[in-house]
DNA sequence: AAAAAGAGCAACCAGGGGGTTGCTCATAAA
DNA sequence: TTTATGAGCAACCCCCTGGTTGCTCTTTTT
């Protein structure tokens, strides 16, 4: 079995990354950020609806959840993906829905063993 | 430029969902509904930190995501997970992983194309 | 050396979210 | 028919979040 003291505590962790995910203008720099690479602020705004400032909070924001890190180059920072935390935010979701099926499992040879 | 209109709307659609599970305790509250099946709201609120109250607005909040829905029977209303939406919040995340990875292949070649 | 570009910091504001308490309503059990 | 259980509603509170503006600092560019 995987990931066996996969932790009650662990659920929380996850929490945070998907609170992070959680918001439609953080969602979308994650996009961006995937699609075209690192990225310096600036770039990140161009295009978007807010201002460069509440840009750097999402970032930072993300940076928090672990879902991106950064890095300077000359005058400007760099934002990248941390892939890590994506996976592991996937996993979390594939072990729920995992238990679902489990329990559905379970209410079926219940159900069996009744009209049986 | 792959995934042409892709709808940034649908975008907008994951972030509720992300949101919704964004709190420990309703992703707390969703691990349950999975492990346990169909239940009521006092037996919900059972070994929590909250109140019942609480744990009533956090299913709304959840049903608001379309990640659970609810039905009456007696004096009692039971809540179950919908799969449906869960599911696609884990293939928003996909597709972001797999964006990342085509990026990385680009990259790659351009890396080769410059070396050569 | 002067101008411009990219970021960082701080203060401020409005709104929403998580939580609680108190009361009422409806249904099942005694 | 009482009584107790499960749930709904409403008001209230605190604080965190998303967003803005204004200023400063550093590194390029000209």
């Amino acid at each position: 079995m995987p990931q066996k003291s996969a932790a009650p505590g662990r659920l929380y962790d996850n929490a945070a990354v998907f609170a992070a995910l959680g918001d439609a203008t953080r969602l979308r720099l994650v996009a961006r950020l995937c699609e075209n690479g690192p990225q310096s602020i600036v770039r990140l705004t161009e295009g978007g609806e807010v201002s460069r400032q509440a840009v750097t909070k999402h970032l930072r924001a993300l940076e928090h959840a672990g879902l991106v890190r950064s890095g300077r180059s000359g005058r400007e920072r760099l934002w990248e993906v941390r892939t890590q935390r994506l996976a592991e935010a996937r996993r979390c979701l594939d072990q729920i829905s995992e238990q679902w099926d489990h329990a559905l499992e379970r209410l079926r040879s219940l159900v069996e063993a009744d009209s049986r």
